[in-house]
DNA sequence: TAAAAATACTCCATAGGTATTTTAT
DNA sequence: ATAAAATACCTATGGAGTATTTTTA
């Protein structure tokens, strides 16, 4: 033995994440000795101890955690270096990881994918629909390789690139279609239904109706569908973005509106890590979702 | 075969960094095909080609170079790895490389080695003098540890930390011991005696001076001692810095004078790559440097 | 005493060496 | 014609498997 190699990284991390020789070893498709032995070499080779041997777990050392946090950095460097070649071809293709926050997805996948595929027939996208800070997270994890959210997202290692701004229209009850259409400061008098925590759509219209985050559980729901749904039950009133009206609205018996200037609204937002080899790829990608921006399918609003 | 292996990297950087598949597997220290037959491994496993074959010499695709730049990244970290446990024991040891510039390392380097082995006595400093320029390329590429310049330097992969500032002193003939001291203004009348290009310090005396850089060639020197020999023999006079004196000025039949105010000066720094693992120490070794710049070897100045 | 890591050993895949051929200038 | 890379073939190191023992909570 000689020099650091790959797998004992590979395996130090597999450790270092997992906990115990076994796991680890289960995770790196081997056997737990062999695993083992490879430990056990790499800390001859650094000269330290790199985790304390405990029966039921292993702990790592003081030293045994920086390493781990560089190990990680070298192997998403690694992982990355074997996407390079992807990016050289003319063409994109394999499988493409696209995380979309749920205020946006259904609106935009559809139509996206379709375009997508047209354009890139080798690509195999994989949509995953969850809250901003989740996407952020695999972004940065490597776990997915471009996100849709509402910018700015303000990461150091993420390039985010803007797509169109979209604008919150009024969701009422059909009952109150003829009444003026209230300004932020009146739709704090009335009962709004909101998204429940973690949706960034949350935090903005509470944002826009100048209110503080209210007391959790009442009033909530789990997407636009169901809070369009109670809409038209008659328990309140919401804001949805613009793109979400035309799906959501037209079988539902409810009454939308565009609110007074100022009118709320936000960006959204194309994020990737900086240093993926596809990076001037996704650029191209975005383009594809603006011009999918630019002919919405035109809902049909009051005012 | 499946995963890329650090060999196949180190291979492969070399082969980029030396152009033919030869002297880089002579730099591995391993037979010519055995380097031609790992790289051709990582070209399948990267699925093209990353070098096109000539015979007098290779050059990398376009791919290849993106490979290269990354494969680099990806080895200095490793190696950093490697390093990480020096960092860990309570005293500093092995071999430390640090570059310092030439107007300050025959005036620094004795002492500081002196007070490092004293302080660690399993350290092995291994100064190297050149000018900043290629100190930073050096530091930057890893070939160094830390390098003492003049500041500010402004790389962002480097931290800087000042260590202290050193005045400069006018340096001429005997027979002018009495004259009034120039000003900058002044020293524009006079044949004033530079480095040679590169020097940091030539372009602070100049700049001092208000003075634009002059022809090449003509009165120029390649060290400090060199210019203080040609004032001694009547040529011309020059600035030399405050630590210099005591040994350049000694027995060189000069007159030393301090500069009127508003005085010329440097800050001399200390820098290193934020990413070295020992950067925790290099602080502390800072801290020995500037108890040195403190009890400087008094010079006897005129005025 | 039970679960997990270390040890003992065996095997074979492969990295690397030597000798040689092919290629390109 | 010559220098350099590729190919062929062989060897041996060491990574990984199975079986077993040791450790500690």
């Amino acid at each position: 033995m000689q020099s650091l190699t790959m797998k004992q990284l590979r395996y130090f991390e597999a450790l270092a994440r997992t906990g115990q020789f076994g796991r680890a070893a289960e995770d790196c498709a081997i056997t737990q000795p062999a695993l083992s032995m490879q430990i056990k070499e790499l800390e001859i080779l650094v000269g330290a101890p790199l985790v304390e041997r405990g029966a039921r777990q292993v702990r790592l050392t003081a030293l045994g955690q920086q390493f781990a946090a560089r190990a990680r950095d070298i192997l998403r460097a690694v992982d990355e270096l074997g996407e390079l070649a992807r990016a050289d071809g003319e063409t994109l293709s394999g499988p493409l990881r696209i995380g979309v926050i749920p205020t946006v997805a259904p609106y935009l996948l559809p139509r996206l994918i379709q375009s997508l595929q047209r354009q890139f027939p080798g690509l195999d996208p994989q949509p995953r629909e969850t809250v901003t800070q989740r996407l952020i997270e695999d972004l940065l994890e490597s776990r997915l390789d471009i996100a849709i959210v509402a910018l700015p997202v303000s990461e150091p290692a993420l390039v985010e690139t803007a797509l169109f701004d979209e604008e919150f229209v009024l969701v009422r009850p059909l009952a109150d279609a003829d009444r003026p259409v209230p300004n932020a400061e009146g739709l704090q008098q009335m009962r709004l239904l909101l998204l429940e925590e973690g949706h960034c759509f949350r935090d903005q219209a509470l944002s826009f109706c100048k209110l503080p985050a209210p007391a959790r559980g009442l009033m909530e729901g789990s997407s636009l569908s169901t809070l369009v749904q109670m809409v038209g039950a008659g328990i309140g009133v919401t804001l949805i973005p613009e793109m979400a009206v035309e799906v959501e609205t037209r079988m539902a018996g409810v009454a939308v509106a565009r609110l007074p200037v100022p009118r709320p609204s936000r960006t959204i937002g194309m994020v990737w890590r900086k240093s993926n080899p596809l990076a001037d790829r996704f650029a191209q990608i975005a383009q594809i979702v603006r011009e999918i921006g630019q002919t919405p399918v035109q809902p049909m609003l009051r005012n």
